[in-house]
DNA sequence: CATGAATGAGAGTTCATTCAT
DNA sequence: GATGAATGAACTCTCATTCAT
């Protein structure tokens, strides 16, 4: 009943309604976005929302598939997978921290009310409470493992019990980031948040390093 | 049509609709929640939430108005307020952390899902936002003046950003409390959450106490 | 935000709307009834609906159960209850069947439309195909032993099955109504329609009387 | 972009469509039906389907007409057409009518949900009520004058009303088929069920043969 | 002719809020 | 103050139909 274009790119579009959803949830938050804004935002009518997605969560699912694994942390990961990063983890712990609070601190302020959107409906959809859930104790499991590993070697406080301090390190540099770029309103630069955070860090866990050599 | 209280009661069911609203609130989070559900808690009928709230929002807040200042702080108070504080916190400040988050936890414990839905409704509703912003910004700011007497005492990591440190070591603490708590499945001991958050604490901070002498 | 009555009667609104549906359904069928129309109808606001049926499905469920147990048959009841029924019915098998007839008639009269709805509404929801199958098995059951015991008592012919002959006979009576009634523009009295049904019953199951003395 | 059939199968197309729609409304009802689920039963994209119907009231009186003239009727033809036909009938009616019965309770058993579409559908669409009508009116004189001529003869039992009696025994007939083929559950043998619906008939109508010589 | 994305009217349903009793 | 029926805006989702490719 209009002159759009019919088949022109469909793949355009389904790309236009994600950027559209992605757009509307960041401002609009989960439950009060609504389908037809998404639609209008691509251009398109609001039925066609329905041609690329089945519902609103399944939207809400596909912008968190595109931004992907690298945004589902709770955290930085201490220690990569593999040999060599173990090694590595070993021999320069603090510089290995710092390069992944770097990491993850650019990843989040460029995802950062997305993330907050995954809390928010984390607590409405059991789905991406699970989805969260799973992810973040996958994570913080291997956080633990590195913590341990410094401990055994020596290098972090005996003391702390690896899974709480898993815990609580973990939560400390996403909910600062959260705080700090999701709540925004505090402009703080990452280098300066890194540099804090990974010397707490290393002061935290007792790494040799910490106090002699920053950042 | 039967004997029913007329004005003796009318305290007594705000107070009805109060407790129901925290309950329901807890439970099916903000947004969820319905008027309906409230008042059938209430045992009332719903049209009578109008009768002392003017709205959802205004039943919100009067729920965290209950809960009062305890609950709303970003983590735990490293000093408090006076001279005879700042003398003690100077003289054990990890005997003074160590109580802050014994303090805290066990108030977030019994709050727990109350926080989490600060966290939500804040992302939905403006007023809560600045609520949470401004509260915040009081209590970071005490905690980074704690922070900056500590190093200027020769007793913290001169090389700590206070504010920053502020911002990451109450924010550990209070998401810690969040993961731990709110969304449960993890049942953590209040102890042994604390001494390992105040562990964490002075190592950051570099404390002298920090190393030898763990809680 | 209008000025009509409030609380006036809500029993009163409940019939209307009831009233309002049956006219609604009768019209439209169940599938293209709309429940704005139902409401408009009623006078109400199509919100109002959901204060009094659950669904669609509930209106009409009670629509049904206005109309009650006289509706439901697939034919006329050959046999009442207890023994003086059956005592009567074996002396005088013909003016029981009539009068049966003339009742079941008389009541479709009224509820033709409905009846033709059931038939409808069974084909699209399990609910109503249930119920539906449930009254008739049992009804026809009863004509069935009514048929057998005339058969054992030498007056009806011993050649019919008398679940098969139940079957048909009370299907004749009931699909002749409906042919005669819901289908309309067939003005047929009821008069003769039930003379001439009684008489294709008792020539039918070749009842003695049949022959000589027609209604 | 592939390699597919031009102009050869439109024909095939067609075909497959119609034999999809015969399943797909027999399986979900007109109403409930949707064209996707016909063209995907085809296998052939939905937009295919308005090359060859205009409409899904196009495709259901398309897949009435393929099954033809058999199975419009209300019931069997108690006289076929033709001088011969007729004099076969008044020699040996039981006979004529055990025949007719067999061949109209087969036939409904090949069409039964079919039949019950039509009961369906033209409750819904004034287009195939009408239809409906015209067939059963032209079909329930025809059997409403063998009557009459039955009733001339001296063979059947001239109370009867001719018209009301046709229209009673057409849908005796064709509602037990109803009842036994479409509603299932009960699986009754056509045989017993036909000799069963003879017998009847033939006492009904008082036919000599009715009484001595069952089928 | 086949395709299937696009369309958009329209349905059922929910629920915060009002207000007559 | 308490009640709960009435309201109606708003939302999500469905699906027959169109039409560019």
């Amino acid at each position: 009943m209009s002159a759009r274009p019919r088949r022109a790119d469909a793949a355009r579009n389904r790309q236009a309604l994600l950027a559209a959803a992605r757009r509307v949830f960041e401002r609009d938050g989960f439950v009060t976005a609504r389908i037809t804004d998404i639609a209008d935002e691509a251009g398109l009518a609001h039925g066609s929302f329905y041609s690329h997605f089945r519902s609103k969560e399944d939207a809400l699912a596909a912008v968190f598939g595109e931004v992907g694994e690298e945004m589902l942390h709770p955290g930085p990961s201490l220690a990569g997978t593999g040999q060599a990063a173990e090694e590595e983890a070993d021999s320069n712990p603090v510089a290995v921290i710092h390069a992944a609070n770097v990491a993850y601190l650019q990843a989040y302020r460029r995802n950062a009310r997305l993330m907050a959107l995954m809390e928010q409906v984390a607590t409405v959809d059991e789905r991406f409470a699970a989805l969260r859930l799973e992810r973040s104790d996958a994570f913080l499991a291997r956080n633990a493992r590195a913590i341990r590993r410094l401990q055994r070697a020596g290098l972090a406080d005996p003391a702390l019990d690896p899974d709480l301090a898993s815990l609580a390190l973990s939560t400390m540099v996403s909910h600062s980031a959260y705080a700090a770029f999701a709540v925004d309103r505090r402009p703080v630069s990452v280098e300066r948040l890194a540099a804090t955070l990974t010397r707490l860090w290393a002061n935290a866990l007792g790494l040799p390093a910490g106090r002699e050599n920053g950042d």
